[in-house]
This record gives structure tokens, C-alpha cells and sequence, in this order.
DNA sequence: AAAAATTATCTGGTCGGACCAGTTCAATTA
DNA sequence: TAATTGAACTGGTCCGACCAGATAATTTTT
């Protein structure tokens, strides 16, 4: 997810975050293992004790370790205090593959969310939102050769567009958060359904959103939310 | 919710940010109005341009503003693009107080992520699992004088384990990702209801959970939920 | 005069040394 | 042996130096 930019070389912070990521969630630190000091670790790898303490800071807001002050830098409980970085992480070190468990975390979220704002949505859309909607489904259409992640980027936008126009803007700051997995989850869509049948989706909303249809919208929200996982089901027996 | 301890004194970061978000979130700031330059801004305030710097990025990770690499700072359309530490960010702004459409987005994400939490966990319960929850509600009885925060804190991590215990342990990790405005809930919860009620309905759920009553445990979150909902409705008229 | 090329200035980006303040541990004293 | 003190260790913060790319201004070419 970190790859909207191609970065041939790491700075030293980001090198120093990523090993010590790998290492963590490998299983080489266990929750409460202390880590080596600031120092140690600078002296080692041949770079300043600032981006080492940046790194962990860093880290630290990945819900992977907790900083001590004066003390040390311990691995965190990080499946019980971790928080949506922690994720993130996890998902980067599996090359973005996605567990059933998580996806199933994500939809239940997406259903939760999405499903309100859609409701609010047809019920005090306008025809500018609709509108805008189609627009926004037509450049998605002309955009349809482009890589994966740029047309996952696409249909993340056009989901979020939803709890834009629903008036629930706060529904928008969480599925934001929600972002990077959200992408490696619409990038797996889109190759199990085929971007034709996505966009068709797509104008299936739209149509009952101009319907004022809360209760279609949201039943067609769960009954591909329950497809998808069943598919999910199906290919990991 | 940064209160955490005692901070008599910001460093200067902390208090770079604080000021910009300020400005930003009471309208100074436009969205896609540029900034000052880091240089700028760093000989005005008479602090380093490291300093700025890094706090630039602070406010970026908040969603409040758009690094453009050589080119500036911009104001972000943070309603659109942000995140939850915008929401967080609003709510410390408006002195930790919540909005009644904040209050219904966090509890209908609640009511999602707990509700399905609930009803693993009562199809899935080991003995131990009630001793704990019993143990921590007692916990949380003989902590009945604690301040404010600290009991909401307390509930906090109670509803928590709800998730850390019925498997899901991604869920868990959203949960963290609400922390602060879940705090501000719950201090809010305390105060409208009373720490007995609240404690009382702890144990409900845990009779709940023991008689492996999915239904019943999601039911008593919900009517919670909503019964919370009509008293915010209330209380704005 | 307009367009293109070059140069200067501006921008954010990264790094590491210096210094600070609190914690922990070892040595000394009572 | 217990308490006290001092040293060593810890993370925490700041800033100047330098880098690389974008943008604006100037010069050259057409």
C-alpha cells in the first residue's frame, strides 16, 4: 500500500520500521519482549539514534511496541492493543493477501457503515448526487485498462462517496481510516467478479439510490457482501 | 485525551501542532489554502524548521493537511479525506465534548462491531472467560471512585475484551482504533446514567453471555444504544 | 514578441550530533 | 543488611547541515 509511488531505495527509517515490523510480527520479539536500546540498535545498523527513536515512535503508532520512557521500548500486546495500523501491517507482511477473518472484518465494518449511509442517502439524495454519481461510474468505465490498485483506488472512492453525500460525514473519516485494507479488499474483488461486473453493481446502486430505495440498496449491499464471503469460503477449502 | 498525564508544559511540536490544527478546524484555513512555508513558520515562531517539519507530518497522519513534496503545505478537505484522528482532533477542539451525529456514528459502529462480538463469544464461551469478565466487572466495582476518565477507561477495556475473547481479534484492533472518542463516550455514558446502572448492565451481559443468549446480549446493546440515542435527542431540545 | 532553455530560488525531506531529564543499577555508607 | 548516593543508562527534543526536486525568474533563441 505503500507502493502508490514507485520508491526504489528506503530511507533508514523506513528500513529500520519495516525490519522491525518483520521481526515482531514474525514472531521473533513476543509481546513484552524488551527491544535493544536506541543506541544499541543505532550502532549496529550504522545510522543515528534520532531515526531510530523516529522509528520506533513510528512503530509505536503501529500499535506494534510500547515506549517506556527512560526505560525502554517493549513489543506490544498488539492483537489486544493494537489498533487499524496494526492491521495495516499485518496485511503488508502477508503481500497484502487477505485472511477470511479479516475480510470478514472489514465487510461486517463496510455493512455497518455503508449500509446507514446508503439508507440516509436515498433518503435525502438529490439529482446532483445522482448526477455526480453516474459521472463518477463513467470515469470509472474509461479507466477500466488501468492497473489494479488505481481502479480498487476508484471504487474505494465511490463507496466513500456515499457517506460524503449522505450527510454522515463522520462515517466518512471512519471508512478512511479503513483505507489501505479496504484497497488490497477491492482489489481482490475486482479479480474474482471482473471490473464489468463491479461497475454494473455500481449502477445498480445508483438506480436505487435515485429510487430512494434505503431497503434495495442495503439488501444489495448484504447480499454481495455474503456472496463475496462465501466465495471467499468456497476457494480456501 | 492527550490529558493522559500531566503535561504542565507542550514541547514545542506538540505545541505547533496544536495551534495549526486549531486554526485549521476554526476556519482560519480553507481547505487547499496553502500554508506558510516551513522556513516561514519556523523564523515566526522562532523554533526549527525540523520542528515544523514534524509537525507537518503529525497533522498530515491527522488528515488535516496535504504535504506536497517541494511544493508546500495545503489545507486537506479533511471532511472528505481524513481519518479518525480528525474526528479526534474535532472532539478535542470542542473541548471533549460530542456532537449527537458523532455520538451515532460511534454507536452504530459499536452496535456493529460489539453485536457480532457478543453473539461469538456466547457461542463460543469457555468458564474461564465468565470468571474473567466477572472478575474485572468487581474490578471496576471496587474502582467505583476513581475519576472520571479512568472508570471510562475501565469500560472501555471491559467491552474490549467482549471482542479480544469472542475470537475475533480483528475486531478488537477497530475498537483500539476508537479509543479516544470511546473514552469521551463513556465518560459522557457515566455521567447520564451512574456508575451502579452501568455495572449492573456489565453483569447483564455477562448472565447473558453464561446462558450463551446471542440474541439477548445483542438485544440489551442495542436498546442500551438506543435508549442512549433518545436521551442525547432529548437533552438537544 | 514569443517560446525555449537556463539559472536561481524556493520547497519539503532526511540525517545525526548535542544536550536534556528521568530511570535503573552499582557502589558506598551507616 | 538497608538506605543513600552517584554513575550509567534510558528515551526525548531540538537544530543545523545538507539533499533533491519544483517553481519562478532570467536569459537566450527563434
Amino acid at each position: 500500500m505503500n507502493s502508490a509511488k514507485k520508491k526504489p531505495m528506503l530511507t533508514n527509517k523506513e528500513s529500520f520500521v519495516k525490519r522491525v515490523s518483520r521481526e515482531i510480527l514474525s514472531g521473533k520479539w513476543k509481546p513484552g519482549d524488551k527491544l535493544p536500546s536506541e543506541r544499541e540498535l543505532a550502532a549496529e545498523l550504522g545510522i543515528g539514534k534520532t531515526v531510530v527513536h523516529s522509528g520506533f515512535e513510528k512503530l509505536a503508532s503501529m500499535g506494534l511496541v510500547h515506549i517506556k520512557p527512560k526505560s525502554g521500548v517493549f513489543v506490544a500486546d498488539y492483537m489486544k492493543t493494537g489498533n487499524i495500523e496494526t492491521l495495516n501491517a499485518i496485511v503488508n507482511l502477508n503481500g497484502n493477501e487477505l485472511g477470511s477473518d479479516i475480510v470478514a472484518a472489514i465487510l461486517d465494518l463496510r455493512l455497518a457503515v455503508e449500509g446507514l449511509a446508503l439508507r440516509a442517502l436515498c433518503a435525502c439524495r438529490s439529482s446532483e448526487d445522482i448526477q455526480y454519481l453516474r459521472s463518477l461510474t463513467k470515469e470509472i468505465r474509461d479507466k477500466s485498462n488501468c492497473g489494479e490498485e488505481e481502479l480498487a483506488e476508484q471504487f474505494f472512492i465511490w463507496h466513500r462517496e456515499i457517506c460524503i453525500r449522505s450527510g454522515k460525514s463522520f462515517f466518512t473519516l471512519f471508512m478512511n481510516t479503513t483505507h489501505d485494507v479496504s484497497i488490497a479488499f477491492w482489489v481482490n474483488y475486482l479479480r474474482m467478479y471482473g471490473i464489468s461486473f463491479a461497475i454494473n453493481r455500481l449502477e445498480q446502486f445508483i438506480d436505487l439510490i435515485e429510487a430512494r430505495d434505503g431497503e434495495g440498496a442495503y439488501n444489495l449491499l448484504a447480499s454481495g457482501i455474503s456472496d463475496y464471503l462465501a466465495r471467499i469460503d468456497k476457494q480456501e477449502q
